[in-house]
DNA sequence: TAATGCGGTGCATTTTTTGCATCGCTGAAA
DNA sequence: TTTCAGCGATGCAAAAAATGCACCGCATTA
């Protein structure tokens, strides 16, 4: 869309910090660059940027104008992909962040079936923190999230929430694999593979443990989950994890035994499907996204919010 | 907002119906608009317009775009307005759809005290009935709408609702000005100004005529309240109006006597705050409407939905 | 102190937009 | 039926806008 390309030479310049820089990516010369921005800062009768030896910073203006750019680009696309649709094309794409607990297991299950649907849809997955996936809503990166946090700030909306109680994973043949629920103090004798700082599940265990300064003998400290559960067919280790992620068919969950937690030692976790307030999403994200929301009310029907 | 001219001209064309006639409107050539169009509709990859003989409608796509358009830029100009605002400047624009029951005596008195608050806020108010005021609302033309109706369509988010039972009124030496409720059949001996078919009361009453069959002596059939309220007093008539059109101070309906309808004759109308769905609304229009749904809050605090 | 990298500016060049004249077409009026 | 007015589309030249180049002043850094 031509009348577009100034908006978006202010959100490359806003994302790269430096007219300079952002010239060179967009492949144009700085001075363009530049006088479209001096250009539109007069029209606007205000700048939008903060003038630094080292380039340019967003100010207070500029950050507005830029969040209703992003806001403006996401709808137009919006738009053509609507219009695309009336010609019988049924095209779209649709951008997920997700928690590591999520993606590997529950994600894939879930695109594979849309796209059966709909089989011109494509997807971008962006494996997240909860940090920098409410960052990627609010820049437009992505449409929807799934989220193992229990707060999220004011600007995301929540479409749906689903408790999650952590369970221990370890191997079957675990001395602890038949007990119907475990204490922390149970694992204190086993060595321990723990989520990183930033994940949401660590988070919940950091209470308990902060709670009972019991020191569990971290062996390893991970971001993929994936990787930890592998782990333990090696060494009869302890993990964690949390239901939605098990319930795959023939992943390595199957090989493995979960107990849940005693709710003293650790707090449920939530898990949210959210997207950024006030914004229309993408016909494609929108079903996607009601897709993921049904699938946690049938599979965990007495969790959902 | 120079780039934003192609849309602005697209907007213009589908009111006008002909592109030789908007562009005489825009002051430019039919030729320049004609490619403008063409342009845009190629980079679309869709048209937009039905040529027809006699000028251009818009088709589908063209309809899903102009109201896109439309969105983006009263988007702009409420971000705009947000940067004013950082520099001081505290101006603001609110525009309002209201029926002729609300337009003369409550809403003058609540722009006056909002603009006590924000001398540097203008105001358009638009008095019409409850179909062309939902038209406003989606065509952006206003920001918000006092309508008195029952039902309104399913893109208009209703965001106060107040009910008002309509009342008789007549000049206080009417024989009937001491009855503490009238009933539809102690009117038939005088003579009635009645609103007209296109305003909302007018519905309430008709139920009750049809089913009462009863013929009130209609001499006056009017659109305007303040009109039939003046007549009052120079023949002994009776007329209808609302709690809240007369809660002025120093109008003429300090002069007359009002009396409830007896509820089995005629419904409780209902008063609506709305604004259209999913829409932002610029600071001033959105901080205006808040004044108004507290206000409702106030004066009836029993009727308010 | 020299060098580097930043945003801003004057000027010639290229690209885009506009206006004029004119075409082909259709529906209403003569 | 013919005429005619009004519509959108198009070729071409003029006007306007955007771009690229060379260069400035300035602040930071090596």
């Amino acid at each position: 869309m031509r009348y577009l390309t100034t908006l978006k030479y202010i959100d490359v310049v806003a994302k790269e910090g430096s007219i300079r820089k952002a010239a060179d990516r967009l492949a144009i010369t700085s001075t363009a660059l530049n006088r479209r921005i001096l250009a539109i800062e007069d029209e606007i009768g205000h700048p939008l940027f903060e003038r630094t030896p080292s380039g340019v910073r967003l100010n207070t203006a500029g950050e507005l104008f830029v969040q209703h750019i992003r806001n403006q680009m996401s709808d137009v696309n919006r738009v053509l992909s609507q219009i695309s649709d009336l010609s019988g094309i049924r095209r779209g794409h649709v951008s997920i962040s997700s928690g590591a607990q999520t993606v590997s297991v529950f994600l894939p299950k879930e695109i594979a079936e849309y796209r059966k649907k709909h089989p011109g849809v494509t997807f971008e997955v962006l494996r997240q923190n909860s940090q920098t996936a409410v960052e990627s809503l609010i820049n437009h990166e992505t449409d929807t999230a799934i989220i193992f946090d229990s707060i999220l700030p004011s600007d995301i909306q929540i479409v749906a929430t689903v408790t999650q109680i952590v369970q221990i994973i370890m191997a079957p043949t675990h001395p602890l694999a038949n007990e119907k629920s475990l204490r922390l103090q149970d694992c204190l004798a086993w060595p321990i593979l723990m989520p990183r700082e930033n994940e949401g599940m660590r988070t919940l265990l950091n209470v308990s443990q902060v709670q009972k300064a019991t020191p569990l003998q971290t062996i390893i400290e991970a971001d993929s989950f994936d990787m930890m559960a592998n782990y333990l067919i090696h060494e009869n280790a302890l993990g964690f994890q949390i239901p939605i992620s098990m319930s795959g068919q023939g992943g390595i969950y199957n090989h493995l035994k979960a107990i849940p937690i005693d709710q003293r030692d650790c707090p449920s976790g939530l898990l949210h499907i959210a997207q950024l307030k006030g914004r229309v999403l993408p016909v494609a994200a929108a079903k996607f996204q009601d897709q993921l929301v049904q699938r946690l009310n049938d599979t965990f029907p007495e969790d959902t919010r």
